[in-house]
DNA sequence: TCAAATTTGCTCAAATTTGATTATTTATAA
DNA sequence: TTATAAATAATCAAATTTGAGCAAATTTGA
């Protein structure tokens, strides 16, 4: 791989997330972790990124939340999301319909596809924009988009994904709890992730340990609807209620 | 083979992919590396690419989906551009129900929209995440998204778009010709184009003068269907067909 | 047709890049 | 604060890329 392709890839991911740490960025690159220092030197060098102290972080103020003081360590990601993305970009082979929600965990988890000829449909204009990067075969739900999360909501999306049979979803969470299951805060939200999955042969809920044992005013699915992905699991309470792939990181 | 006809496909390579390297070249020019360092090092001379270790990159910034925020960019637009993107965007009202085509120019418009509690449609990717970014109200049409141009086109865009009713639609054009009328290369982006102006009760078209006199394959309206608003009108023939509005810049 | 000029492919030493190792520096936790 | 863990720069050997030299193949021009 060229030196330059490599600059280029590492720059686009600056842009599209903000920050990124050397591990994670090798293992995108597939190559050392010298190799990407030498790279961060040289473009920090020339102005491109800021380099810090376990990876670098985009030039210009990320857009949205102000992150003046924020320990630089807090700003990179932790590599323990960084295998669940990886492991979920395993799972998709070439003959598979994709839905994949709109999140940071699902986003990530698009750095990590492979080149393959499955199909991939989403609602989040972000993750859009990330798989026609990387040169895949995108779709977008239309619809309504959320401010925020820049997530396409409302019945038009829901509509949307009546037409379609995905052989597998990738979804987000805010919370998963025994009783009230993968819960999240916004309703619209919550419906556009209930009709993916009920048009879904398997769904996968992406979550780090974070998220255990949190509830959110909207339940979109019940534990037993989804297989986990998560880097540890805090209480084997779940297991019995579902599938759960750990991921050792 | 020619040397000339290795120049003019490496250049092709370049220009699609942005860099390649120099086994790739000979591989795909079935001859050996060193003919093919001799000419890259031929047209690195002339200027045509760069060089760099390993092959070589495009010399034009690559024309990825990424297109820069703009903020700092108004400065560098040329003015005819942005009147007429300017004046578009004041055409906007309150209680505007608003198509907004994909293309560069539209794209433009979005940076002079005011405040407004008007109602965005688009099928551009950047297009709705510029929308968003203006904290303005969005929706994007469903369906498949074109590379090139993250635009979203086929059928199931077309379906989305037959659910509104637009008061006003803004469009993008690559030819306009008396005969010919609207015109594009992309029959399947022709048929979003087709739709939107229908379910329009006024259609804008944006185009410089440049684009006056082209014909492009694809036929998306007559010229009497739509207002054109462009920076210099070079010849009055137009204006017995359609209403023309000429900005001046 | 033939000789000269040009282009091509091959080989090899020099230059460059890369990945692993190690000592040093930096951040975090105690 | 100090101890501990993590990340880094420096270093070096291995791998890769490069340009130069040269002979073979091809094209050109008389």
């Amino acid at each position: 791989m060229l030196a330059s392709e490599r600059y280029r890839t590492i720059l686009n991911i600056l842009s599209s997330r903000g920050s990124a740490t050397v591990t994670e960025l090798s293992q995108i690159l597939k190559t050392s972790e010298s190799t990407i220092r030498r790279d961060l030197n040289t473009l920090d060098g020339s102005g491109k990124l800021n380099k810090v102290f376990g990876g670098a972080v985009s030039i210009k103020p990320t857009e949205g939340v102000a992150e003046q003081a924020v320990p630089t360590r807090e700003i990179l990601m932790s590599d323990e999301k960084n295998s669940i993305a990886k492991y979920a970009a395993a799972l998709i082979n070439d003959d598979d319909f994709i839905y994949i929600d709109s999140g940071t965990t699902t986003s990530r988890m698009i750095d990590f596809i492979e080149n393959t000829k499955a199909i991939f449909v989403t609602n989040g204009i972000i993750h859009a924009q990330k798989l026609l990067s990387k040169g895949l075969n995108a779709y977008i739900i239309g619809g309504k988009i959320k401010a925020v999360t820049a997530a396409v909501i409302g019945s038009g999306g829901i509509r949307s994904i009546e037409n379609y049979n995905f052989t597998k979803a990738f979804m987000g969470t805010n919370g998963i709890d025994i009783q009230a299951g993968f819960t999240t805060p916004d309703i619209e939200e919550g419906r556009i992730k209930e009709k993916a999955i009920e048009k879904s042969y398997i769904s996968f809920v992406l979550a780090d340990h974070s998220k255990f044992r949190k509830v959110f005013p909207i339940t979109f699915a019940p534990l037993k609807k989804c297989c986990i992905i998560t880097d540890r699991l805090l209480c084997s309470e779940f297991s019995d209620k579902t599938v759960i792939r750990e991921v050792i990181s």
